[in-house]
DNA sequence: AGATCCTCATGGAACGTTCCAATAGGTTTC
DNA sequence: GAAACCTATTGGAACGTTCCATGAGGATCT
């Protein structure tokens, strides 16, 4: 059980420990001979690095944490794929720990990455007070992600919600819609944004007596209420805009057991493209943001700081992309009059 | 930048290192005051205890390594949580890396894990030899999950896949079908048993020449190409049973869009009770397993090893459960006539 | 032939903790 | 009033590496 460590290598291999270490780390430099003894006394005794070990005399450990808010949701997947992707291009790891959709545990998570010392952190869509994250980001630098901040010591990076509720807009506009709803969710991380994008996309093209918002959140079961209360009204739009794909599918759901036609009685567009989205049942027009660029972007601003000492905030925004599907047509002409 | 450490916080109280290192361990086997001038220099400085120090002298992380196979996969997600919540009960915490279904990459989260000394591993829907991961489990506990093994040295923590598949035939055969195909995943976590459950399952119902297997994978890809190999085949089953709720909907599309109806002209079956299966468009019949709770009894597997001196292996085996949805029904009686 | 310069290898300090044996000083016991 | 026993605290070794200054020995130069 108890594992071989550099000295018993060395002493097998009959060579000094500083030895051992020079050909785990640059074997180059070391005669031929040596060499080979060494790599092989470590073969037969299964020597393993200690990266422990290694780690506290070089006080750094070549490790990115990922505090994550939520595993279920398959954003953090994709953009954890480019941190993943992007560390490993660099020499680092990334080790993840999941907050599990609440504060507590989120603290939790991050005060073990940081006894663990790792020399970088990435928050995805924390749920903490930024103040706080700002005195972590005294000792190690942090980047948040999926989440606006201005803040001068924390760096972000998230995608433009406003241009992509835009995008949203000026292709249903473009389908011949008018009577255009948005199902909004609140105070939700990005939502204030999206909406407030689509209220300013409606007034550009004219239409801000068209402008109707329904409260909700970010889930399937909030987008279905939100929608029976749009079919309660009487007063059915052409197309309805939710704010995230859940809560599209449930609008989805509650239009579909209405009798009603998607999309040739209401349009729908979703946000995030996830991939139940592409589903060919579900085909939903949404809009996509490049989340393994998010993710390679995170580690990019981590790493400028870690090696190239840079001291000042950044904050990345990337363009939302229109992602056309099944959902969305032009609008029946008698329902204009 | 730079953080305090114990002999800061000694200096600047008035004590000993080791005084500092007993009030952040024991508390109450310090005096009053020494504790007090302790705590309160500590929390001037910002201290925060070097985990990476405590380690190397403790020989042991109180961590737990969870290596898991793929993070997009909804399965893995709440087994993580039950994971997480079993880990931090006991005093230890769970700390993730992905393998991106790709045994290299796998591989070489697992060796970090080896090298940060975690105290325990948990391979979530491992893709490696299980000869390759025995050898690591004779430096630490390693518990197997989501995939059988009858190894002496690793335990496993899983679902009776076969009951499952079992359960699968069964409720086809009691809506009608006889001619019954199954989508194999090939030698995938979880595979061989599902089809060889599929295959008694058949033989008990006396069905032994309506057994029929074609190889794909656990991906939404995979089951399209087998079903569009079935139906190319021009010899139609009247129900599909696929090894896992994406490669089903990957069935599904095709089925769709050969413009057969479900499960009118072909009745389909899942496994893992994924949250997709329950959208109301998809409405997938599928085979649920007990997530958290195969989390929990992985951790406890672990710990069992760690903890308690456990030395032979355990393999604990869950009951799956079918729930029934909109994919299955009777077959057609004229059989496509 | 001595000086200089390589290449290859070594021993020891350091990293920040924990843990243990030892000590100082006070209190209780007989 | 000495012995025995507390309680509170301390110094130093150890954990397994890396890194640096140093050295041994051979080749090259002047």
């Amino acid at each position: 059980m108890k594992q071989p460590t550099i000295h018993d290598v060395a002493e097998r291999a009959g060579v000094s420990k500083s030895l051992v270490s020079l050909v785990m780390r640059e074997p180059d430099r070391v005669s031929d001979a040596s060499r080979q003894a060494v790599l092989e006394a470590a073969a037969e005794l299964g020597y393993r690095p200690n990266a422990v070990a290694r780690s506290l005399v070089q006080r750094r450990t070549r490790v990115i944490g990922v505090v994550l808010s939520d595993l279920h949701n398959p954003f953090f997947a994709d953009v954890a794929d480019g941190i993943e992707e992007a560390a490993t291009l660099r020499g680092y790891r990334a080790l993840l720990s999941s907050g599990f959709l609440d504060a507590k545990r989120e603290r939790a998570a991050l005060e073990m990455m940081l006894e663990l010392r790792v020399d970088g952190l990435i928050m995805l869509g924390s749920m903490m007070k930024v103040a706080k994250i700002e005195k972590v980001a005294t000792s190690l630098p942090v980047t948040l992600l999926g989440r606006h901040t201005t803040s001068k010591v924390v760096d972000s990076v998230g995608v433009d919600d406003s241009a992509g509720a835009r995008a949203a807009v000026d292709h249903l506009v473009a389908l011949g819609h008018e009577r255009i709803a948005h199902i909004s969710a609140g105070e939700a991380a990005g939502a204030p944004r999206r909406q407030s994008g689509y209220k300013k996309a409606m007034r550009r093209h004219g239409l801000e007596d068209q402008i109707r918002s329904v409260k909700a959140d970010f889930t399937e079961r909030g987008g279905a209420r939100a929608m029976t209360e749009i079919l309660a009204s009487g007063d059915l739009p052409t197309a309805v805009f939710a704010p995230n794909d859940f809560a599209a599918v449930g609008a989805m759901e509650v239009i579909d057991s209405a009798g009603l036609d998607i999309p040739g009685d209401v349009s729908l567009v979703g946000y995030d493209n996830l991939g139940l989205a592409a589903l060919p049942r579900i085909a939903l027009t949404t809009i996509g943001q490049p989340r393994a660029d998010l993710g390679r972007t995170a580690v990019r601003l981590v790493l400028e700081r870690l090696d190239e000492d840079r001291k000042t905030a950044r904050h990345e925004v990337a363009p939302p992309k229109l992602v056309v599907r099944a959902t969305t047509g032009p609008p029946r002409h008698d329902a204009r009059g």
